[in-house]
DNA sequence: TGCTGGGTTATCCCAGTCGT
DNA sequence: ACGACTGGGATAACCCAGCA
């Protein structure tokens, strides 16, 4: 490994470094976050490829078969994930905050396209940063950004999907978002999800570390699970559904 | 159902630039 | 001079929508 680090550069370690940090990420993602600095979309896309499969033939990063089918037309984004090379190179620097071993798997495609689904919402915050819209101050994924706690007695862990704070119009804002593919009852989605959060914020720990407490952003595929999950939460007396 | 056009993305190839 | 990187044109591969 000792000889591979002097043959990256400090764009190909930030790119496994997120790749790692998100598990999962499309080309269409990675290049966003790391191949803004080109001269046209083409010209970063390209740029972003070339290095990805160098990376690839070093076995620092690996590619998942080609997903089928896709929005919009097009074939899909290859989706990239850290390959044992390029997890060794992580755990070798003990500040990259990477200890554990990570272990490339076959995910099953709804873990993929939720765990996309929420490297998206990153992706775009960051596409929003440049454009000078927000400032980022913190985003964390999981499971950076999950949250110990204890409720009657008993010891739970929030896991949110991803927690945000962004300064935008002289003002700061702090969210845990819960992406939802309508994959999920949302029975389930209340009762388990919803409820966590409520007693959570209810043992006022958010409050006494940062000083706010962090409203639930619920990211839905469309304006029906929208009304029907507003609907579900109106239904829980005990739940106040001001989060 | 099969064909076609249009859109998106990946890849190949070549030329130019830059650092050693 | 050489290798690595970058930019851009051309093209292949793939999917979706519309139409007969």
């Amino acid at each position: 490994m000792g000889r591979l680090q002097y043959l990256l550069t400090p764009r190909d370690v930030a790119v496994i470094r997120s790749v790692r940090e998100w598990r999962f990420l499309t080309t269409r993602q990675i290049c966003t976050l790391h191949f803004s600095e080109h001269a046209s979309d083409n010209s970063a896309i390209r740029a972003c490829n070339r290095v990805l499969n160098r990376l690839r033939g070093h076995r620092l990063l690996h590619r998942l078969e080609r997903p089928v089918g896709g929005v919009g037309g097009g074939s899909a984004s290859y989706v990239w994930a850290v390959d044992a090379a390029g997890d060794r190179l992580l755990r070798a620097d003990p500040d990259s905050g990477f200890t554990k071993r990570s272990r490339t798997y076959r995910p099953t495609p709804l873990f993929l396209e939720h765990t996309l689904a929420i490297a998206d919402v990153r992706v775009r915050v960051e596409a929003l940063q440049r454009a000078g819209r927000l400032e980022i101050v913190q985003v964390s994924p999981e499971p950076v950004n999950w949250r110990p706690y204890s409720w009657a007695g008993r010891a739970s862990t929030l896991k949110p999907d991803l927690y945000l704070a962004v300064w935008q119009h002289d003002d700061e804002w702090h969210r845990y978002i819960e992406v939802d593919r309508g994959t999920e009852s949302l029975q389930v989605l209340v009762d388990k999800k919803a409820r966590a959060y409520e007693e959570y914020v209810a043992t006022g720990i958010d409050l006494s570390h940062l000083g706010v407490v962090p409203q639930v952003l619920w990211l839905v595929p469309d304006q029906r699970r929208a009304d029907r999950f507003r609907a579900e939460l109106d239904r829980r007396k005990d739940l106040t559904g001001r989060l």
